[in-house]
DNA sequence: GCAGCCCTATTACCT
DNA sequence: ACAGGTAATAGGGCTGCG
């Protein structure tokens, strides 16, 4: 019988060297079903030296008996663009696929083993057209009394590959989220010594649960408790903050320690940690929220609260917020305590409603990409682009190339113009569209059409780059090319049908994060094309599109200047000019007409303000938005209050055109900041860990601060940032740090921020109008006050 | 011993 | 573990002072 069903995750088994592909779905009818294929053979392809002959290569093979290769076929095939002859080798088994290949590498005439590093289960996806979260029909058998020992409601074996059919909707999944709270005084809790006390969790079916533990913190009830629920709530989806490097490592360890068996999937097996660090459950998808928090820079400590804050899920203001060293000073206080189950509960809300506002956008990114949604969230862009890639090339007959490890050469990238620093009225900004995809397009820019200095060029004709001087194929068109264009056109397609679509329906949210994930491998692409470790590397591939790219904004300024529109800024694909309507318009066909490539009119500016730096500047929208670039005001590694000064700062110069009332508002805040009254959470400064302590070159503020954090038991990693503030004190300043949690407002030395942080921040505004940071420096409001004394005094 | 200079390490941004 | 271009701060080595 045909059934249809929505894919949810893979997986595979092998028994008796025979592999099974397990297909996790929901039928039409809701219902969870596994389909159990044993019909597809994995298999690797070994590449025929050019000459050689491969029907000896086979004999050879065959003489050798492998018992485990199930069938042999000659093939053509094309690799980096070139015909090639090859072996297919069919596989009974796939787990012998990386020694075989291994084995046959040695043979005469064989160049190479190609695909071999494929997994059996992504293999059986790309092969047989097969999408993480979307609709396929198959042919297969209801198993009535299946061996197999499932948590579905139906399994059924496979009597046909899977066809994959267009349906846009996602069945109605349950999605359970959780958090935890440890208890340990002794820095970060350790699953051998410190128990569990709280686990919240929430279904969206609206449930909230509680598991909390007695007064000896006995965990191994909840524990059991929790496993208890989560396989009776029985959800496609688990979510959770931090879950594939906390929550499950410190499950199973605990687990482990007390003889518990941690059972939450739908197999019986225990989570185990698979490709790019994800944690896998059989049968369900587990999705970590915090691999999600990259697609917002403008987070820029990627914590539960700050994400739930800044996609309007639950406001930090709102929120009694408790750090993790004082989790176990409000367990062990009756009447904290339930301020901390209060918090936790908001925490398990907070995972509830990012999944909310994420799952779309994961779902589709899998379904483009098509890794399984539990593997695409904590693959890298490069990965992402990758398989995309992968998916394609089978389809045109290309070879997957080995991962090769390359020497780093740099090259030459964008250019950025020097700003007439200052204001500027009613300034317009031009963009070149998706600037490196299409000039990858225009010239046909990829892996298989580049030609090497040495070859010849070829009948049809070739582009050449200028400066680089590389040259490429006009024909055939590139394997970049015929993606990049489809990826093009698609977002096309979904942005032309959402203009038709109730904006807020399910069907214009799927939609909209169906264009956001095709706009996110697009943007990659190039960045993709120049990665050392891509597995299509080829330099001059990403070296011609910058160099294109050069040839085309300065040929797109030289034509802005001959309009009579003077260019006051550019960086890479984007010209800032004088907004004269009528002269841009016309500029803007010339330039798609000369060059070949679409620009649009971005943002006017009222108003903008340059510093002397590149990449740095602030504008004032008609809609009285300030557009904030490069400055301290959106970075990460400045207090807060120099911040929030600044930004007032440009708001009064850029709104009200004052410098003056701007240099006032900044001695002000520099006498509230003498007189403490800013709040404490404003002066801590964050920067992350790059690498271990140890292997600095030179003392820096945060790393002396993680050293500080890891001495009291905290376990810190690469990647974290590190919340410090400036205490009083003499020597260096990396001396005088200390983690903001283990400082106290009275210990934070205020003539720092003011010199250092505030007053720098303002004065790269306000110098620019004559206003020097000496000024700022509140000299005149100490001599006020001291004015005033004297005054008295004298009176 | 330290101010002043210059270079480098480090971080985080822009497109 | 997608690219190169860029700004900014603090550390650290060195010179020269006296």
């Amino acid at each position: 019988m045909k059934t249809r069903f929505w894919l949810l995750d893979v997986n595979y088994e092998v028994k008796n060297d025979t592999p099974e592909i397990w297909l996790w779905g929901i039928d039409e009818s809701g219902k969870r079903i596994l389909v159990v294929d044993r019909n597809f053979l994995d298999y690797f392809y070994i590449v025929i030296v050019e000459g050689a002959d491969a029907e000896k290569v086979v004999k050879e093979i065959g003489k050798a008996h492998y018992p485990l290769v199930e069938r042999l076929e000659v093939v053509e095939r094309k690799f980096f663009g070139k015909p090639v002859k090859a072996i297919k080798v069919y596989c009974k088994n796939p787990d012998v696929i990386p020694k075989y290949a291994k084995t046959f590498r040695k043979i005469e005439g064989v160049k190479e083993c190609l695909e071999d590093d494929i997994r059996y289960s992504m293999r059986y996806l790309i092969d047989n057209d097969v999408a993480p979260c979307g609709w396929h029909e198959i042919e297969a058998d209801e198993e009535e009394s299946s061996a197999l020992t499932v948590r579905v409601d139906k399994v059924y074996t496979a009597k046909s590959y899977p066809n994959l059919i267009e349906k846009t909707e996602v069945p109605p999944l349950r999605i359970l989220g959780f958090s935890t709270i440890c208890y340990s005084r002794e820095g970060s809790p350790k699953p051998d010594r410190n128990p569990l006390i709280i686990i919240s969790v929430a279904t969206n079916n609206g449930e909230e649960t509680q598991f909390v533990t007695d007064e000896n913190k006995n965990d191994k009830p909840i524990l059991e408790a929790f496993m208890n629920y989560v396989r009776k709530f029985d959800p496609d989806i688990i979510v959770g903050f931090g879950l594939n490097g906390q929550d499950w490592p410190y499950l199973n360890e605990r687990c482990k320690k007390l003889r518990l068996r941690l059972h939450v999937d739908r197999a019986g097996t225990e989570p185990h940690t698979s490709v790019y660090g994800h944690v896998s459950i059989t049968g369900r998808a587990n999705i970590d929220l915090l691999d999600y928090a990259d697609e917002f820079p403008e987070i820029k400590v990627k914590t539960l609260e700050n994400m739930a804050d800044y996609l309007g899920i639950m406001k930090i203001e709102e929120r009694t917020l408790i750090e993790d060293v004082d989790f176990a000073d409000y367990w062990d206080d009756k009447a904290k305590r339930e301020t901390l189950k209060k918090f936790s509960m908001e925490n398990t809300r907070c995972i509830m409603g990012i999944a909310q506002a994420i799952l779309d956008f994961a779902m589709q990114l899998s379904n483009l990409v098509g890794l399984p949604i539990d593997h695409v969230g904590t693959a890298a862009v490069g990965f992402r682009v990758e398989w995309f890639l992968i998916k394609h090339a089978q389809k045109i007959s290309e070879l997957v190339p080995k991962r090769i490890e390359q020497p780093y050469r740099p090259y030459v990238g964008a250019i950025v113009l020097k700003p007439e620093p200052g204001l500027h009225e009613n300034i317009a900004v031009l963009d070149f569209k998706s600037m490196y995809p299409n000039l990858m397009i225009t010239y046909n820019l990829s892996p298989d059409t580049y030609i090497s200095p040495k070859e010849p060029p070829p009948k049809s004709g070739f582009y050449e780059a200028p400066e680089v001087k590389h040259r490429f194929r006009k024909e055939p068109v590139g394997f970049y090319k015929e993606v990049l264009s489809y990826l093009i056109k698609v977002r096309d397609e979904i942005r032309s049908k959402m203009k038709k679509t109730a904006a807020g329906s399910v069907e214009y949210r799927v939609l909209d994060a169906r264009q956001k994930a095709v706009k996110v491998i697009t943007n990659a692409s190039y960045g993709y094309a120049g990665w050392i470790g891509a597995r299509w590397y080829i330099k001059p591939v990403a070296e011609a599109a910058t160099a294109w790219g050069r040839h085309t904004i300065l040929n797109a300024i030289k034509m802005a200047e001959n309009a009579g529109l003077k260019v006051v800024y550019g960086d890479t694909d984007s010209i800032f000019i004088k907004h004269e309507p009528e002269k841009i318009d016309k500029l803007s066909k010339e330039i798609e007409e000369k060059l070949g490539l679409e620009v649009k009119p971005d943002k006017v500016y009222m108003r903008i303000f340059f510093t002397e730096a590149k990449k740095r500047y602030a504008g004032l929208l008609p809609d009285g938005q300030l557009d904030i670039v490069g400055l301290e005001v959106i970075r990460g590694d400045w207090a807060s209050i120099a911040k929030k000064v600044q930004e007032r700062v440009l708001e009064i110069v850029l709104k009200e055109q004052s410098p003056k009332k701007a240099a006032k508002y900044v001695q002000e805040t520099i006498y509230e900041l003498r007189q403490k009254r800013i709040p404490y959470r404003d002066l801590i400064i964050w920067k992350t860990l790059t690498k271990a302590p140890e292997e600095y070159e030179v003392k820096a503020s945060h790393v002396e601060a993680a050293k500080m954090l890891m001495e009291k038991g905290w376990k810190l990693s690469v990647g974290d940032k590190i919340g410090y503030v400036v205490v009083v004190g003499t020597g260096r300043l990396y001396e005088r740090v200390k983690p903001y949690m283990f400082a106290s407002y009275d210990d934070v030395d205020m003539e720092y921020y003011v010199s250092k942080q505030i007053a720098p921040a303002a004065a790269r505004v306000l110098e620019s109008f004559g206003i020097t940071e000496e000024e700022l420096l509140g000299s005149k409001v100490e001599e006020k006050e001291t004015r005033k004394l004297t005054d008295f005094f004298g009176a």
